[in-house]
DNA sequence: CCGCCATTGTAAACTAGCCGACAAATGTTG
DNA sequence: CAACATTTGTCGGCTAGTTTACAATGGCGG
C-alpha cells in the first residue's frame, strides 16, 4: 500500500483531522492492515504489543468468554470505530475477542506507545481522544442502566431505535436496517434468551412494527416504536 | 481558606501531581468548596457552568430520575474521586444529583474549561486524565457485564468482594467495610430488590460469611466470598 | 439442485426474583 | 422518654423470562 492511501485510511476519522502528515506517519500506520471473512476471528486483545484498531469497513462485535464458556458480547464496533485497549493500560487478563459479523472486514492499527507519543506532542488530540473516549462511556452508561431497569420488550425496542438511528436508511418515516446480526446476537446485546427475543420480534411482525429479515429490518415506522 | 490550603486539596490528588502551583492556581479552585450532611441533595448536572468535582472526604451517590420517577443509582463516589461531567461535554438532559451518604461530606470544584486549558498546556496532565477516564470506563463495564450475565447471588457476592478490596481494613482474611449503604441501595447497586438484597445478606448472615450491621460489615473470610 | 448446517419458530415446564403487605427493629427528634 | 421515621425482616402469590427440546426454514457449498 502507498504511503499516501496509508494517511488518507486515517486522516479521514474525526480524531486525526488536526494532525499533519508527518505526524500520522510517526503512527507507523497499517502495519497490521487486516482483512477478514464473516464469522472470522480477528484479533485477541492478549496480543502480543499493545494497539488500538480503528475498523475500516464492515462490522464486528467483540466477545468475552467467561471461566464457564459462556459468550458476553461487550460491544459492536461499527466502520470508522476504534476499539482495543481505548483505556491506554493493558491487561492481560481479559479474555477478549473479536468476530467479523459482515462478510468483508477491514482493520489498520497503530501502536499504544506511538499514539501516546503523539498526544504529548500534540495536546489538542489528547483533548479530542479524551472527549472521544468519554463518549463512548456515557453511551455504555446509558445502554446498561436502561438494560437494569426495563423488561425484555422495552429494551429490544430501544436497542432497535438506536441502531435505526445510528444506521438505517430513513425514508420519512420509514428506516431500513441492514442487518448483519443473528436473533441470537440481538438477544446477547439486549440480555436476554434467545427465544425471548424470537418471541418479542415476531410479535413486532404481528403488531406490522417492524419486518424482519436475515438480510434487512424494516421499520414501517420509527416514531411508533 | 487560604490560598496554601487550597493548593494542597489538589495538590494530594494523583492527577495533579505534575503540576505547578502556578498552574493549580489558574485552576481558582475551591470557588465552589462545600459541605454537606446526610442525606443532603449535593448538585444538579444540569448546574450553571459546567464542572468537575472531586470529593475530599465522605461518600456520595450519584442518582438518576428517568421519566416514571424510578431512582437509579449511578456510581458511588468515595473520597479522592472525581465525578461531573468527566466527558469534558455537557449534556444538559441528563437527570442527575449526588446524595450524601455520610454524616460529613465535603467537595470541591474547578471549571471544566479551565481545567480544559491547562490540559492544552501541559500534555502530561492530559495524558494521565485520558488513562484516568479510561480506567473508569472498564471499571463500569466490567460491573455492567456482570450484573448482565449472573444472578442476584453472585451479584452480591462480586460487589461485597469489590467494595471489600476497595474500603475495607484487612486483618488477615478478616475484613470490616465501613457501612454507609442501606440494604435498600445496596439493591439497587446490584440491580435487584430490596427485598431480595435483604434475603441473600440473611443467608449470607446464616452461613457466617459476612456480620451486617448499619455501621459496619464483617467479612469473616474473604476467601470464601 | 441436493444436502447440510446455521438460523429461526414454537411450546411446555419450571423458577428466580418482583411485588404487595405487613411486622419488627433501630434511629432520630423534640 | 414518647412519637415518629427509616431501615430491616418475612411471607405468599405472581409473572417474566429461562431452559429444554424439537421442528421448520433458509441459504450456501459442492
Amino acid at each position: 500500500m502507498s504511503e499516501e492511501l496509508k494517511y488518507w485510511y486515517l486522516r479521514d476519522h474525526k480524531l486525526f483531522w488536526t494532525l499533519s502528515m508527518s505526524q500520522i506517519k510517526q503512527l507507523c500506520i497499517i502495519v497490521g492492515y487486516k482483512k477478514a471473512k464473516k464469522g472470522d476471528i480477528i484479533y485477541f486483545s492478549s496480543s502480543d504489543v499493545p494497539r488500538i484498531f480503528l475498523l475500516k469497513k464492515g462490522n464486528i462485535k467483540i466477545v468475552e468468554i467467561d471461566e464457564d464458556g459462556n459468550e458476553t458480547i461487550k460491544d459492536i464496533i461499527q466502520k470508522g470505530d476504534l476499539f482495543g485497549e481505548l483505556t491506554l493500560e493493558n491487561d492481560k487478563n481479559s479474555n477478549e475477542y473479536a468476530k467479523a459479523l459482515t462478510d468483508e472486514v477491514a482493520i489498520c492499527s497503530f501502536l499504544m506507545s506511538d499514539f501516546e507519543n503523539l498526544m504529548l506532542q500534540n495536546p489538542n488530540l489528547a483533548l479530542t481522544y479524551t472527549k472521544f473516549v468519554g463518549l463512548k462511556m456515557k453511551r455504555i452508561k446509558n445502554n446498561y442502566s436502561n438494560l437494569m431497569s426495563k423488561d425484555a420488550k422495552t429494551r429490544l425496542f430501544t436497542f432497535i431505535k438506536e441502531w435505526a438511528e445510528k444506521e438505517g436508511k430513513k425514508d420519512g418515516n420509514k428506516v431500513t436496517i441492514e442487518n448483519y446480526l443473528t436473533q441470537a446476537d440481538i438477544a446477547q446485546i439486549i440480555g436476554t434468551s434467545r427465544q425471548t427475543a424470537t418471541q418479542l420480534l415476531n410479535e413486532m411482525e404481528e403488531n406490522q412494527l417492524i419486518f424482519y429479515t436475515r438480510k434487512e429490518i424494516l421499520i414501517d415506522d420509527i416514531t411508533k416504536l
